[in-house]
DNA sequence: CGTTAGTTTGACGCGATTCAACCTTCGTGG
DNA sequence: CCACGAAGGTTGAATCGCGTCAAACTAACG
C-alpha cells in the first residue's frame, strides 16, 4: 500500500528521446525531422526533485521540452489550497506556443530529477517555415493537451472519487506507454498521496481509502511505487473511457 | 431568482466581427489583417438553440469560429452524467488546431440561435504562411483557452459551490467585456440552472440554492436572466481570481 | 389552455472532509 | 552504525457539504 515517491530515475528504458518516439506513433517522420528534433535537445538543464522550475507571477519566455523525470502543473489558492492542472511526462512540452504576454500562470513542480530541454521561441517558428509536417504534429501535441486537460475537468466534475482515480490510472498508463515507459500494465508512479489528491481534488485520508478499496477489490496491485493494472477492461469499463482513450484527439 | 435562457439574441451591441474585437485589445491589426479576418467570415451556418453541430465520435474536419450566439463544449459518460467544458462565446473557436485525426472527442451544443463561420483548414495554413503576427494570435488565442479550462479545473477540483459560482461569473463577465457584450457590470446569461450545475459540477438544486445565497449576500443580482455584478472586488476576492484575471496567460 | 422546460423548496442520506493520532520509511549527521 | 527528524502513509470517529428524491410552482409556447 505504500507509494514510494523515489526520486532515482531508473525505471526502464527512458527512450532517448521521448519527443521523437511520441511523434512517430502519429505519423511517420522523415531523418531530417527527426534530426531537427533531436537538435532541439542540444540545450540541456536539470532541475532536482522538489523544484519547482516554473513559477506562477514570474516571467517565462523560453519553453521547454521534459526529456526525463516527472513533473506537475498547478495553481495554488491563496489559503493553500493547490488543484494539480496535469502531469508532465518525458516528451511533454512545457510552454510550447508562444507566449507574447510575459509571465506564467501556473508552476510546475519537478517530482523527480528532471532533464528539460529549453527551446528558444525562435525554433518554434522555424518548424512553421522549414517543417510543414512537423508543425502540424505540434498542432497535435496541443490538441492532445487540450484533451488530456478537458477530461481533467470531466474527471473532476462528474465521476466519483473511485472513477477518478481509475481514470487517472489510465491515463498515466497510456501516456506512459506511447513513450515506452510503462509495460505489461505496469509503471512506476512517482507522485505521493497529496499529490493524487490535489491532483483529484479530494483529500489525502479519502485517496488513501480509496486506494485500499482499489487493491481489496482485485483490480490493482501496488508496491513500492509500482502500479499494476490487473484487469484494464474492467478499469475502462468503471472509468467509462472515450473511444479510443487518448488516441484520437480531434476537436480543440 | 429566474435564470431565463431566452433564445432571442438581442443583449447589446453585437460586435460585427468578434474575433477581430477580441485580437484588436491584444494587438495592433493592419488593414490587410483585419481584411483577411472578415474574409474568413464569407462562409455562413446558422443553427437553431438546442441543436448538437458537433457530436462526440462523428467525423470533424473543418472547423469554426463562433460569430454569434452561446454554445456549450461537453462531454456525456454512458449513464447520463454530463460534464460541460466549457462555454463557447462569440469569437471563439472551435476546432482551431488542425485534426489530422477523424473525430470529434465532444460535443457542442447550441443554447442560442447560432451563427457560425465554417472555416476551411487551409486557411489556417495560409496564416501561418501570410500572415505572422495572425498566427501569434492564433498562438495566444490557444494559450487563452487552455488557460481558462485550466481555470475551470482547478474550480471544478478545489473551490467550494459558493466559490464555483463566483469564479465562473467573472468568467463569463470578463471574457464578454472583451467582446463588447457586457458593459456595467451586466450580461445575459444565455444559459440554465441545469446547464450552470453540470458546468460546475454539482447537482441543479445545490445551484439553485447558491445562487439563492450569493443575491442573498448583496453580491449578485438576477431578473429575467441577466447577471449584475454588484462587487466586483468582493467578488474576486472570493473567487481568488489570478492577477490580472483571463488577460494575460503565458504557460501552455 | 394544456404541455413542456425550467425553477423552487423541504426532508433525508451519503460521500467525502476534517481532525487527530500513530506508524513506517528513509536520509542525515553525530 | 545508531539516533533522530522529516515526509509520507494508515486508521478511526465525528462532521458537513452536497446529492437525491419528490412534489409544487411558474413561464413560455403553440
Amino acid at each position: 500500500m505504500q507509494i514510494d515517491p523515489a526520486n532515482t530515475w531508473t525505471d526502464m528504458n527512458v527512450a532517448e528521446n521521448a519527443l521523437v518516439q511520441k511523434l512517430s506513433a502519429l505519423i511517420h517522420l522523415s531523418a531530417e525531422e527527426v534530426d531537427f528534433l533531436n537538435g532541439l535537445h542540444i540545450n540541456r538543464a536539470d532541475v532536482k526533485a522538489g523544484c519547482d522550475f516554473v513559477s506562477e507571477g514570474e516571467e517565462f519566455r523560453s519553453s521547454f521540452v521534459l526529456r526525463s523525470g516527472w513533473a506537475l502543473r498547478y495553481r495554488l489558492l491563496k489559503d493553500g489550497r493547490r488543484q494539480i492542472i496535469g502531469v508532465i511526462l518525458p516528451g511533454d512540452f512545457i510552454g510550447l506556443n508562444v507566449n507574447f504576454r510575459r509571465t506564467a500562470t501556473y508552476s510546475v513542480c519537478a517530482k523527480t530529477d528532471c532533464a528539460l530541454a529549453p527551446i528558444e521561441p525562435l525554433r518554434i517558428l522555424e518548424i512553421h517555415q522549414r517543417f510543414p509536417v512537423l508543425a502540424s504534429a505540434l498542432s497535435w501535441v496541443t490538441v492532445r493537451e487540450y484533451s488530456i486537460l478537458a477530461e481533467h475537468a470531466v474527471r473532476l466534475g462528474r465521476r466519483t472519487a473511485y472513477e477518478r482515480l481509475v481514470h487517472l490510472m489510465l491515463e498515466l498508463y497510456h501516456r506512459l506507454e506511447l513513450i515506452g515507459l510503462s509495460e505489461e500494465h505496469r509503471f512506476k508512479l512517482h507522485i505521493s498521496q497529496k499529490d493524487l489528491s490535489d491532483l483529484l481534488g479530494l483529500s489525502t485520508v479519502h485517496i488513501h481509502r480509496t486506494l485500499r478499496r482499489l487493491t481489496a477489490d482485485g483490480l490493482v496491485s501496488m508496491e513500492r511505487g509500482e502500479i499494476r493494472l490487473k484487469d484494464i477492461e474492467r478499469l475502462e469499463e468503471i472509468a467509462d473511457t472515450p473511444e479510443p482513450f487518448l488516441e484520437d484527439f480531434a476537436v480543440l
